[in-house]
Formats: C-alpha cells, sequence, structure tokens
RNA sequence: GCGAGAGUGGCGGAACUGGCAGACGCGCUGGACUUAGGAUCCAGUGGGUAACUCCGUAGGGGUUCAACUCCCCUCUCUCGCACCA
C-alpha cells in the first residue's frame, strides 16, 4: 500500500508526478521489432499556430486511447508527433511583428509541445517531425526532382487561382466556393506560369482503388471518386461551315447527337477569337463567364454541320461552357439537358426531342390522367409528339419547322418546360431510332469511330495539382533558370536549396526571395554560366503528403533514399499506417495528395504499397452553442482552462464521452464537471478502501464458487465490463458507450461492503480492472491509483485484462412476457430453461392468465433468453 | 439541383444480426449531512392518468406475433459537390 494516497484528488499533482515519470524512463519511445506485430497509429499534425484548440484535444485524445489499447494488447505500436511549421501565418506574423517566420514557428511548437504534453499524450518524440527544417525539406526537394526526371513535375502557364490576399496561387481543391480555403477572400483567375505535379496521370489508379478502401468512411470514398469525376463519353468533330475551321466538342450523351440545335464554346475557346467580329460582344459574354445566375452568350454568325445527319446549326459563345473541361466545345440538346434548354428559351433556339420515357406505354397510373389519350410513339419518320406533363391541357404542339435547317422541331415555347435528362427510347435520330438510350450510346459511339467522326475518350474532372506559391516561408522549388541551357534542375547532391534567413519582410511586392541577392544569383549546374534561381516555394501540402513516411526513422538529418532502397528498413516494418485518424476537412485536398505520393514512392520501386492510410478516422467537429467553436462567434473553450481546473484526466475523458468520435461533439461545461465528478468518486473510493484494498489475489476461477451470491454479482459484473469495453472499442472505437459501462461498474463497486476475505479478494479485482480499462482514457489517475493499490508502476505496460464468458454470464435472466406484442409482465427464469418450460412459466404466471381470459392461445413465441410473446385469438 | 449522413426525454447520447425504447452522463425534483452549499451522499425523473392502463423514436402508410431498427411516400436539418456537357 502506497502511504503517500492523499484524501483530495489533485489532479495537477498527480498528472504532472507522472508525466515526468514517464518522460524521464522515455517509454514511448519505439523500436523495430520483428518479433512483434506492429500498429502504426497517427494523428494528423497539427499547424503550429501556438495554442492548441478543443478540436486537437479531441483527435489526439482518440487517437492515443488507440496506441494504448493496441499497446496493451501487445502491439508494437508507432505513435508519432510533428509539426506542420511552413504556411502563411509565419510570413504574416513576420510582417506585422517583425519577428522572423523561423523564431515564430518554433517559437509556437515549444508551446504547443508543452501543451501536447501536458495532456498526457503518448508521444515517441524521437521521431518527431518539423516540415520547416532543411533535413526535412531536403527530401520535398528530392521528391520534385524525381517527378521532374519522371516527367510528374512540369512548367505550364495557365490561368491559375489567385488570392489577393495571401499574394499567393491556389490547386483546385484549395478554393471553396470560389474563396481561399484559409483566409476566405475571394479568388480570381489570373494568368501566371508555374509549376504542376502531374496527379491526373494517376486519375484512374486513384479512382479504381477508391473500391478497395473499405477502411475509410464511405463518405470520404465518395468525395474523392466525386473529385476525380470521371465520365466516359465521345469527342466529334463539327465542321464549320464556309470556313477550314472544325470544331471538337466532348459529351457524355452521344445517345442525344440527333437533337443538338445547337453548338457552344467556351469565351476563352481559341476558335472565339477568329469566329466572332464583334469583339465588344465577346468582351461581355468574357466577362459573365463562370456566373450561374444567368445563361448569357452570342451567336458567332457562323453554322456548324452536324456530322451524324449533316443538319446545319448555329454556333454560340456560351458563358456556361466551361474552358478546361473537356474541349472546351458542346453540343447542345435543349430537349434533353436542362442548360441547353435555358439557353435554347432565352436565344429562341429550336428545341427538338430525341427522348422519350420508356414507360410511357406502360405507365396506366399516367394514363388514367389523361384528357386526350396519349399519343402514340411515332408518327412516321422524326415526327414529334412528346406531352410531358400529364396535367397539360394543352395538346402537344404540333411539329414545326423553324430556321429553316431541316429537322422537324417544337417551339421552346411550346411543348416543353424543362428538359428531359433520363434515360429513354430514341426518335427523330435516324437509324438509331427505336433503341434504348444506354444501348445507343454504345452503338453511336462505335458509329463514331467507325466512321472517323471523332473517338471515345475518358475524362476527369481532377486537374495537375499547381504547386507553385509566389511566399517565402515554404521549400524552394530546386530549379535555376539559366539564359544558355534554360530550366536546369539542381543536382541531387546539392540538396537541400536552403531558404534564406537573412531576407526582408515587407509585405509590399512579391516574395522576399525576390530581393535576396545571395540566394537569387547562382551558377548553372549544367554550363557554370549565370543563372537565377526558382523564387516560387513549394505548397504546404506537399510537406503534408509524405510525413507519415519520415516517422518511420528517427528525427534529424538522414539519408532518406538509401534508407528506403534498405530492404529491411523501417519503413517496411511500420507502413502503411493502420489508423488514421483526422478532421474531414482534408477530405479531397491532403488524403488526396498523400495517396498520390505513395504511389510516385510505388513507381520509384521504393516500397510495394499503394495505399498509405488502411483505416481512417474522420473525427466531427467540437460544437458549442450550435455552432462550431471560432473566435469570431466567442464560443471557444480554452483547453488550457480545462487542463488547470479539472485536469487533462478530465478533459480527455469528456471529450471521449460526449459523443462517439465520429460525430460532432456538443460541448458542454456541465458534462465536463460530471467527468471529474466520476474521476472524484473513484478516487474516493479507492481512499476509503485503503485498507480493504491490500489484500491481494484469490480472485481466481474455481474461488469464484465459494462466493456470495453478494461478491459474485460484483464478480460478474467485472468480467462483463470487460467484455462490453473491449468490443466497444474494436467496435469502430465507439469509447462513449465504453466509459458508460466503467461508469456502471464504479456504481456498483460503490455500493458493495466487503465483508470478508473472499469479498475483498473480489472488490480488488473489481477496482482493477476499472484502472486498466480506464487507463487509455484517463492514464494518469489509472496509474497514481493503480500504484496506490499496491503495483508497481506501468499500467499501460500492463496486459489488457481478458473476459472469462463463463464468469460474464448471468445464472438468472428476466423474462419478457409479452401478450400480442405488448408488455405484460416480466418473470426471473434459470438461464438454461428449454423453449417449452419457459412457455410453460409464462403461461402459469398469474397475470398472464387473467389478461388471457377465455381467448383461444394461437401461437407462443419464444426467443431464446429474452422473451415471450403469447398470441391470442378474440 | 445532385450526392452522403442524420432526425429518439428538458439536454448530450444508448439500444450489437427486428425482441423490455430512453443505458451512461447532464439537468431537474425531493431528502440527508451542514452555519452555509453552486460540495458530498441517498431516492426519484419520457408524457397523460387517482388508478387499470393508454400514448410515445420527424410525419404518413406498409411488412411482421413483434419495428427506433426492414420497405414506400412526405417533411426538416447538417455536410460535401455544384453550369463537369
Amino acid at each position: 500500500m502506497k502511504v503517500s494516497l492523499e484524501e483530495r484528488y489533485d489532479p495537477q499533482k498527480v498528472e504532472v508526478t507522472w508525466q515526468k515519470y514517464w518522460s524521464e524512463r522515455n517509454l514511448y519511445k519505439t523500436e523495430l521489432n520483428t518479433s512483434l506485430k506492429k500498429f502504426y497509429c497517427l494523428e494528423m499534425f497539427p499547424y503550429p499556430s501556438g495554442e492548441i484548440h478543443m478540436g486537437h484535444v479531441r483527435n489526439y485524445a482518440i487517437g492515443d486511447v488507440i496506441a494504448r489499447y493496441k499497446r496493451m494488447r501487445g502491439y508494437n505500436v508507432l505513435h508519432p508527433m510533428g509539426w506542420d511549421a511552413f504556411g502563411l501565418p509565419a510570413e504574416n506574423a513576420a510582417i506585422k511583428h517583425g519577428v522572423h517566420p523561423s523564431e515564430w514557428t518554433h517559437k509556437n511548437i515549444d508551446k504547443m509541445k508543452r501543451q501536447i504534453n501536458r495532456m498526457g499524450f503518448s508521444y515517441d518524440w524521437e521521431r518527431e517531425v518539423t516540415t520547416c527544417r532543411p533535413e526535412y525539406y531536403k527530401w520535398n526537394q528530392w521528391f520534385f526532382l524525381k517527378m521532374l526526371q519522371k516527367g510528374l513535375a512540369y512548367r505550364k502557364d495557365s490561368y491559375v487561382n489567385w488570392c489577393p490576399s495571401c499574394g499567393t496561387v491556389l490547386a483546385n481543391e484549395q478554393v471553396i466556393d470560389e474563396k481561399c480555403w484559409r483566409c476566405e477572400s475571394n479568388v480570381v483567375q489570373r494568368e501566371l506560369e508555374q509549376w504542376f505535379l502531374k496527379i491526373t496521370h494517376y486519375a484512374e489508379d486513384l479512382l479504381q482503388a477508391c473500391d478497395e478502401m473499405k477502411g475509410w468512411p464511405e463518405k470520404v470514398v465518395t468525395m474523392q471518386r466525386n473529385w476525380i469525376g470521371k465520365s466516359t463519353g465521345v469527342e466529334v468533330d463539327f465542321r464549320i461551315e464556309g470556313t477550314e475551321e472544325k470544331m471538337r466538342i466532348f459529351t457524355t450523351r452521344q445517345d442525344t447527337l440527333f437533337g443538338a440545335t445547337f453548338v457552344c464554346i467556351a469565351p476563352m475557346h481559341p476558335l472565339a477569337d477568329r469566329l466572332v467580329s464583334d469583339k465588344e460582344g465577346l468582351g461581355k459574354v468574357r466577362a459573365r463567364y463562370g456566373r450561374m445566375d444567368e445563361k448569357y452568350g452570342l451567336f458567332t454568325g457562323f453554322y456548324a454541320i452536324n456530322p451524324m445527319n449533316n443538319e446545319k446549326i448555329p454556333v454560340y459563345v456560351a458563358n456556361f461552357v466551361l474552358m478546361e473541361y473537356g474541349t472546351g466545345a458542346i453540343m447542345s440538346v435543349p430537349a434533353h439537358d436542362q442548360r441547353d434548354f435555358e439557353f435554347a428559351q432565352k436565344y429562341d433556339i429550336p428545341v427538338r426531342v430525341v427522348i422519350v420515357p420508356e414507360n410511357r406505354t406502360q405507365n396506366t397510373e399516367h394514363r388514367a390522367q389523361e384528357t386526350t389519350p396519349p399519343p402514340p410513339l411515332l408518327q412516321g419518320e422524326g415526327i414529334v409528339s412528346y406531352a410531358p406533363s400529364p396535367s397539360n391541357s394543352n395538346p402537344p404542339t404540333p411539329p414545326l419547322s423553324k430556321g429553316g435547317w431541316g429537322g422537324f422541331v417544337i417551339g421552346g415555347e411550346g411543348g416543353i418546360t424543362e428538359a428531359y435528362e433520363d434515360e429513354g427510347i430514341l426518335v427523330n435520330s435516324g437509324q438509331f431510332s427505336g433503341l434504348r438510350s444506354d444501348i445507343a450510346r454504345q452503338e453511336i459511339a462505335a458509329f463514331i469511330e467507325g466512321n472517323g467522326l471523332g473517338k471515345s475518350v475518358v475524362n476527369y474532372k481532377l486537374r495537375d495539382w499547381g504547386i507553385s506559391r509566389q511566399r517565402y516561408w515554404g521549400t524552394p522549388i530546386p530549379v535555376v533558370y539559366c539564359d544558355q541551357c534554360g530550366i536546369v534542375p539542381v543536382p541531387e547532391k546539392d540538396l537541400p536549396v536552403i531558404l534564406p534567413e537573412d531576407v526582408r519582410f515587407t509585405g509590399k511586392g512579391g516574395s522576399p526571395l525576390l530581393e535576396s541577392e545571395k540566394f537569387l544569383y547562382t551558377v548553372c549546374p549544367t554550363c557554370g554560366g549565370k543563372a537565377r534561381r526558382e523564387t516560387d516555394t513549394m505548397d504546404t501540402f506537399v510537406d503534408s503528403s509524405w510525413y507519415f513516411v519520415r516517422y518511420c526513422f528517427k528525427k534529424g538529418e538522414i539519408a532518406l533514399d538509401s534508407e528506403l532502397r534498405t530492404s529491411n528498413s523501417e519503413l517496411k516494418y511500420w507502413m502503411p499506417v493502420d489508423q488514421y485518424i483526422g478532421g474531414v476537412e482534408h477530405a479531397v485536398l491532403h488524403l488526396l495528395y498523400s495517396r498520390f505520393f505513395t504511389r510516385v514512392l510505388r513507381d520509384l520501386g521504393l516500397i510495394n504499397f499503394s495505399e498509405p492510410f488502411t483505416n481512417l478516422l474522420t473525427q466531427g467537429m467540437v460544437i458549442k452553442d450550435g455552432a462550431k467553436m471560432s473566435k469570431s462567434k466567442g464560443n471557444v473553450v480554452d483547453p488550457n482552462y480545462l487542463l488547470q481546473k479539472y485536469g487533462a484526466d478530465t478533459a480527455r475523458l469528456f471529450s471521449l464521452f460526449a459523443a462517439p468520435p465520429e460525430r460532432d461533439l456538443d460541448w458542454s461545461d456541465k458534462g465536463v464537471e460530471g467527468a471529474y465528478r466520476f474521476l472524484n468518486r473513484l478516487w474516493g473510493i479507492v481512499y476509503k478502501n485503503r485498507e480493504a484494498l491490500s489484500v491481494k489475489g484469490k480472485e481466481k476461477k474455481e474461488s469464484m464458487y465459494r462466493l456470495t451470491s453478494y461478491a459474485l454479482r460484483l464478480y460478474r459484473k467485472s468480467h462483463q465490463t470487460i467484455k462490453k469495453v473491449t468490443t466497444d472499442i474494436e467496435r469502430e472505437f465507439h469509447f462513449n458507450t465504453a466509459i458508460a459501462v466503467l461508469m456502471e461498474l464504479v456504481n456498483e463497486i460503490t455500493s458493495f461492503e466487503p465483508q470478508s476475505d473472499e469479498d475483498r479478494a473480489v472488490f480488488r479485482f473489481a477496482i482493477e480492472t476499472v484502472l486498466l480499462l480506464l487507463s487509455p482514457f484517463s492514464p494518469h489517475i489509472a496509474e497514481e491509483l493503480w500504484e496506490a493499490i499496491g503495483n508497481k508502476p506501468g499500467i499501460f505496460e500492463q496486459k489488457w485484462p481478458e473476459w472469462d464468458d463463463e464468469a460474464a454470464k448471468e445464472e438468472e435472466i428476466e423474462l419478457v412476457i409479452q401478450v400480442n406484442g405488448k408488455l405484460r409482465s416480466k418473470l426471473m427464469i434459470p438461464l438454461g430453461l428449454s423453449d417449452d418450460g419457459i412457455k410453460e412459466r409464462a403461461l402459469e404466471e398469474q397475470r398472464i392468465k387473467e389478461i388471457i381470459g377465455g381467448k383461444t392461445i394461437k401461437k407462443v413465441i419464444v426467443v431464446k433468453g429474452k422473451l415471450v410473446n403469447i398470441v391470442t385469438g378474440y
């Protein structure tokens, strides 16, 4: 018995003591040990803003429970932490307060590290990663050079998303609702030459592997699929009458080709300048590019020839056609595309129906409501007769010819009020009429290819990743520009290209690197002549795309490339990450980039897997007063305050108890009090019973039969608790219910007063069980009390307790008796009773007899161990 | 608009393959101890009713001996994508 156990629970004292003890003994240090099963548990590393917030606390508490639990289950656990240390806030601080980004960042890291350690998380700091250090970003540069060699990095002049506030470009993924993901300023388009990584090379691979990502939330996988955005269709060439020009359009609905009544090109399409003489008009379309509120276009004065039917149809420039998707040109089928329909209505362009719903003739309900009999599907070749709305009292507008370029069409205002975009049967489509649209898509695609009119293609929404940032605090892109040799990569042996520290931050003009002559001017590695360094730095998402790889090795300077080539490298032991935990906001940013980088490593022959994260848990947000915590809303809870008032164990316990990890957590100050009370109560029980708890052993299975039923109940409850806590953790980390059953056990312990030595043994067993099961959640108090009842320190080095099904089994169960599905009575019955026995006992029950009275019993259903339902007649 | 998820007491949330709705915690009510309690402990707590009992898982229908759970329709909320041809 430890004499020093105090009467009052003082979390500050307990926690600091044990944190010191653990860190002095370096207990979280991880080493490769191939005889043990490994478990790589990773939480998304933070940006070192200087303060941890409740989101971090929750994220890392979840990870720490998993890490500690897996350790107790005998796994060799890698649980590292680091710093996503490059980024704009550091640079803004430099401009505003004159402190160097490096100094600012390192101070923040020190501060946050203290806070994180005060939470008692079990990190192996010997693998700490800090991305702004040359020994780390050197390998960003190495990755870049490898990609350059493989043609996966290239330089391109293009329109880019420009954030005027951050003064830099953004990748597509980093633009949210046309605003910057970080500062929420409106993003504008600007033409700029910059470096791209060819993530599109892996579009198909990334997409197909989505089907295998069983350990990821379906939601995230779906978001990735949608982001990659695969669509299959055809590209078709349309001649432009009276010119040598032709335009190539992309469509996924080649089954509607016969319904095209015009074609459109994007305002930035090269043809626009050549075809349109009204430059002012063209300017107006361009000004409305990307605006959702109106369809706006301009007739070019030219006509294109539909190669399927040789029809002559007008060519428009339209603001809703995107240059960056497909070919930047489309065919427009107003009858079957809502956007085209709206455009056609506005510019009075004819509409031609070429698909009718398949079930139209069979839909009797539909027909019954119609005042006029449904028109036949086809009235001879090419005649349209489709009334879209069953309640439409107007007969279908008769076919009429408009504009003089042949074919039967309906006026825009006529029969239909919206486009019919679903599948159906083709009409007015020449030799393809009568086919189902899905079949027609295949046949028309084949026809187009066979006749040299175009080709089948696959399109992706995914764009290449623009990584150039016109900012200082990031990884320098390792290339130089030589007057003689052009773009020259910095040789690997010269890496890292160090980010110079002696630069000035004015906040005006471009990157400070442009003014750093020492950095800027260099010699060409190829010809030795004068050369200028690239001044753009890399997007910080590059840093986080492979940091999980770096954790596999000790911190500091290493030769990553040769480490990776070593056949028995630590990487091969630890990777992939078994459990990754973080916010869902990175569903398509960081997580997609990381999958991309892992594939690059694979194709460099350095690893033999494709997916970095086997299991992903996206934790919900921390909410207070119905909104996400934010400074502007004034609803933030400061973790430091919690630490001071309640301690880490309480803060952790409540974050895990209030909701399952994947759901949003509603913060409640009162709820925190509840968690604190629980720990106090546990402390109080151990303190009060410090004498009785000195009785050790004897809680063996054989002795169980000598227990009084009083003690047996607690013994049984202990085993049930082990079982429930274990299965709840295993079943998608439902810590909230695990903690709830721990509370139940503590409630039972509270009302237990040991009388005999056997009682005391059971009592001790129950307490030890609580402490072991609680230790991943609230490790300090568990450790303190563990030692206080006479054990050696190191509770998380103990084995996770195992339950005994025999001991957990109830002797009696409460049988629920229903009559016609309604609860009428309850009865205690012995466990092993047969179905017939149960039936008999239920029917003997006095209350049941009364209810049944003279009614006939039609059926009796017995659910083993649960209930009896007696079904009666009337 | 499309896609995903969710709607359960006063609140956060339980209920594993259909089988006692509301575990656990908060709050509330009453009591004990106390100079005092916003400390602690004990008891109670979905709603209606004096009671038998009845009504209750967003709303409406259905399947079933039995539905929070399965099926159909409607509504609401959250998140993601959003002129992607």
